[in-house]
DNA sequence: TGTACATCAGTGAACGCGCGTTCACTGATGTAC
DNA sequence: TGTACATCAGTGAACGCGCGTTCACTGATGTAC
């Protein structure tokens, strides 16, 4: 039980060492996973998943599912009461580092449409879509919440695929910020239209 | 040198053929594109491709370049000067429509970053950045030009995903349009904060 | 405390698959004379 | 106009690959008595 350094006849946790590996091998290849790669990472057999996910698409939908919950607690540490709008952009400064420090896994989560219903990813997905709701309508409580949370989220998920897929430069991260910043002002304080 | 319907020995046309047979894959399938695939579909043996791409990235390359070129085209077909909010709403529209009536080609436009330099599809790419961003500055142009329209092509970029990744629901095409327009309305008539 | 046994995590060989790409080739096309 | 020939688009067999998954198995673990 406990997590000793010596090598395991039985594992011990599998389950969580295949979870790591995968998102080693993510973080560091890019490339599409291979069950056959997260085994071999974990230095196990290829078949030995099997005794922990049903299959490829459960391991994902399992990493898709953490990766939103780590989303979500990176967005609720920069501050969850966003009152002004420098703390809006903050957040959406974080989604967007969250998108440059793990691609991969950023792609994977949002990648696949969450067809499943009843599915671990698609609520730990909800809670992110809740938390950006819930930012929204507390510094703009007199808009329509719905939309207005629709309109952050998207910007903010846009500005974060935009980097990721080198459409808005993204080699330095310094200016990565500063340009999130200044789209999120620009588009808060514009004033309606004359 | 006619497009004759009889079946040709040399096929006459293959480079656009392959284009087509792609794009119809791509379409119908969703999943992941395969040179072979392509071929069969095209009606040609597996090393045909071969004659008119050097390798499947670079028939990757030219769907995606053909790719920003029709979305520049359908954008630019709502209307080029969209001096009014309703304008812009309608062009977001148009954007969202676009990834969900072409998903994976949607997906394969933005899903590998344009690494490339002197590429067609940097530059077809581009050519949707600067539309999107003289729309923009035309419709404000007190504004910080080159913020705003990031945010602006953020913002309608990131509707497209998360309607594409089933975060938002997109089973119906009218309230699709329906939250697009009221989005865009909510966020560019928000009074700025008290 | 010690033994018998059921459980279950991990093994390793094997399957069938489709892939990207190479190679030497064939056969239609179009040009030079 | 007719022939010889170079060009070049498409062929088909073959390569080596890694994949997801199955199967019967082995061997450590933990429980009942």
């Amino acid at each position: 039980m406990s997590t000793s350094e010596k090598p395991r006849y039985h594992h011990g946790d599998l389950h969580a060492a295949l979870l790591r590996a995968a998102t080693d091998l993510l973080e560091q290849d890019g490339a599409g996973l291979s069950l056959r790669a997260v085994a071999r990472r974990a230095g196990v057999s290829p078949t030995a998943p099997y005794r922990h996910f049903a299959d490829k698409e459960a391991l994902e939908n399992e990493l898709a599912a953490q990766g939103f919950a780590d989303l979500k607690q990176r967005l609720v540490a920069t501050g969850s009461q966003p009152v002004s709008l420098d703390r809006f952009a903050l957040i959406a400064v974080g989604y967007v580092r969250f998108a440059l420090d793990r691609p991969a896994l950023f792609r994977l989560m949002f990648g696949t449409p969450c067809t499943d219903t009843q599915d671990a990813r698609t609520a730990a997905a909800a809670q992110v879509h809740e938390f950006v709701m819930a930012c929204v309508s507390e510094a703009f409580p007199q808009a329509d919440a719905e939309a207005l949370a629709t309109a952050g989220w998207s910007l903010v998920h846009g500005l974060a695929f935009l980097h990721l897929d080198g459409k808005l430069p993204s080699s330095n991260l310094e200016e990565v910020d500063a340009r999130v910043i200044a789209a999120i002002t620009a588009i808060l304080t514009l004033q309606p239209k004359p």
